[in-house]
DNA sequence: ACCTATTAATAACG
DNA sequence: TCGTTATTAATAGGT
């Protein structure tokens, strides 16, 4: 039905593909239309091209779901059912998966023991005590980096003391005429001066509050 | 294209309704099928008629579920029920809670300590304690038991040698004629005899061994 | 997009 | 449902 007659094959020049592909689209959605009104039929017609653009067409007052669920009934196909299959089934094993955490975390707690065969205590005993040992090890260092800090930190307030005592003596010794300069002009600058020997904490990133 | 042209519009005569549906239905299948083959397209048509009989046509080697999937894609029409998303929120919900598990086991094995405030050893250090508490007192347990069933084996032992001694003596003091008869007559009887004696294990349900 | 010669679909009927 | 055929509709190729 055109100026020549076609073969049923692929159409080679893209072009003309392209165009072939847009009327007869239009076409085959208008015969759907067609048939839906003149026959009371509930059609679902979708089309993709090869270039992947969409198009469609669906009776009016029909939704897609409405159209699948009548074609699972017909057909006895499951559509979606694959994908819910894949679901759950990786629920069951997430959820295995999880039940063994959870008795492993009870036994590793003390508690349901008399479900265990006595020799199966032994890897937990060994576990807890491995653990605990871990524990403290941090612990202990924790504490020992507090211990380093507040030695520092007594060394600087010894320092700080130091020189504290040493600028009130030369001041106390003379240029006490200075002191209303100071007191006017320095005031906010003196804070800057003593940060300037404050030693920075160790381990910044250690804290010890939330 | 018939012998008339005809309205586009519900066909009233049902036998007519019929047959242009079946006619139709045939030509869209077509149409569909040489889209397909020229363009490369890919198509589902699917069409109930008025009677709720169900026709379909899909391009070779695409599955309905393949197409439902580039459907959404491309519409954003969310297809698949409240089901699937329910299951997809359980998956992560449990995946979550899994996640926790994974890390309170690492903690209780002594892993990944660096990442926790010193604050939160200390709980971890409490549980550490109960567990291996508990453990090691239902090992006590179980070897106090073990304990006790061997000390009642050793008293049953000590009545059944009392026992047999008792038996030679007599049975040395008089009636050897007996001894053919025993032999004889009672030989596979005996061993239920002193089964009679022997005490019930205690907990029959602790097993040393899988 | 539009045009149109030509083919394809199909309405009416048997 | 199937075949036939007059007639309309779709569309291939070209502009």
């Amino acid at each position: 039905m055109g100026r020549g007659k076609i073969e049923i094959k692929r159409i080679e020049n893209s072009t003309n593909r392209q165009v072939t592909f847009s009327k007869r689209r239009n076409g085959i959605i208008k015969k759907a239309r067609e048939i839906s009104i003149l026959c009371e039929a509930q059609v679902s017609v979708v089309i993709f091209s090869s270039s992947g653009k969409m198009s469609e067409y669906r009776s009016p007052s029909t939704s897609l779901s409405e159209i699948l669920e009548r074609y699972q009934q017909n057909s006895g196909e499951k559509l979606w059912d694959a994908k819910h299959e894949s679901l759950s089934a990786e629920i069951d094993r997430i959820k295995k998966e999880n039940d063994n955490m959870q008795i492993e975390l009870r036994h590793l707690k003390g508690e349901d023991l008399n479900s265990l065969y006595p020799k199966e205590l032994i890897p937990i005993e060994e576990a807890l005590q491995i653990g605990l040992t871990s524990v403290r090890e941090k612990q202990m260092e924790i504490w020992k980096m507090h211990k380093n800090n507040e030695k520092l930190l007594e060394d600087e307030n010894k320092q700080l003391t130091y020189m504290l005592h040493h600028q009130q003596l030369a001041m106390d010794g003379g240029v006490r005429e200075l002191e209303l300069g100071y007191h006017q002009k320095d005031r906010e600058f003196a804070p800057q001066m003593t940060m300037a020997f404050r030693v920075q904490p160790i381990q910044p990133n250690l804290q010890e509050n939330k």
